[in-house]
DNA sequence: TTGCATCCGGTACCCGAGTACAGGCTTACC
DNA sequence: GGTAAGCCTGTACTCGGGTACCGGATGCAA
């Protein structure tokens, strides 16, 4: 193999690699915090230097969470992704997240609709609706659905912090 | 009209409009706070004395936050359906609601489709996948959905903060 | 060498819908 | 009157994914 091409004569510099991965530079910051980017080389001053590859890294990051993953989810896949062979690791992941989607699809769904039947019914007032066999009542009997309208609070085992480091 | 059946001599007191209405005493003060509920009626020692209709504005509120309606759309509604005749608020609000709904949906079967094909390719790594024809890198096309895996945090003109009183 | 752009770490803040806790007061019952 | 339960206000915290701002240091070109 021959040297690479010169990126910049010896790395990115923080600006250079937001922009070439179209983040902000604070996010860079943010992502090394939270271990998604492993801490770079830095200049005598102390400034962050990355390597070509950061690039690509990001890419993938932002792939993941065009997937559904969270920052916690990718950290993890980029972890055992590094760690070991191939596994199934990230098909499992995947799995889940599938069903994850799938159930915040359906509460949807629901909502969708009861909102049309709000719609039809033509329902002029939350409280005093005027609109002949109102449905507003019977909204009142399906369950608040996590995740979507209402943040999902439940399986939150740890506390964790935004600016915690990695394990 | 005769007098309403003596409802525990007075008003609710705040744990007993809780559990009635199946929320926690400290949600009625954060309604309070968000203007949802109005303030209530105090015994000279200042605790909180609510009418027996409270229990059923509850419920109100509870069902538009199951069409997928935020607290501050529920005020406003609650406040428009309050101040005067019933107008085609709730509609307008209801049909801009649905198109929101519709729009999560679509962005969530996006996911979906792109999570099935992760899956049934069977790819292994986030960074170094070794299946056939991955479809990894084609996920990074498409543009991270707003409001549902990561927070939209477009279309907010305002600051505004968790403990404000209503206007 | 001067001047300006960039970078540094640290901290605080944003969204929404609550929850948690501290320290003091009131109410109710015995 | 004593005591326990409930209520009060105020503040800080949770989730996730970043942003924004600060004073100070560094990098680089003219």
């Amino acid at each position: 193999m021959h040297r690479d091409l010169p990126v910049s004569l010896g790395g990115l510099r923080t600006s250079e690699l937001a922009t070439a991965a179209g983040v902000k530079t604070q996010t860079l910051r943010y992502y090394e915090r939270r271990g998604l980017l492993a801490e770079p080389v830095r200049t005598p001053g102390g400034h962050r230097l990355y390597p070509a590859e950061a690039v690509i890294l990001l890419r993938v990051i932002k792939a993941a969470q065009r997937l559904g993953f969270t920052l916690d989810e990718v950290a993890e896949l980029l972890d055992s992704g590094r760690r070991c062979h191939p596994t199934g690791a990230l098909r499992e992941r995947a799995v889940v997240k599938l069903d994850e989607i799938n159930t915040r699809i359906e509460h949807l769904e629901t909502i969708r609709t009861a909102l049309a039947g709000v719609i039809e019914a033509g329902c002029d007032s939350l409280t005093h609706c005027t609109c002949p066999e109102c449905p507003l009542p019977f909204v009142a009997i399906a369950p608040i659905p996590p995740g979507d309208v209402n943040l999902d609070v439940d399986a939150i085992p740890s506390r964790r912090t935004a600016t915690r480091r990695r394990s």
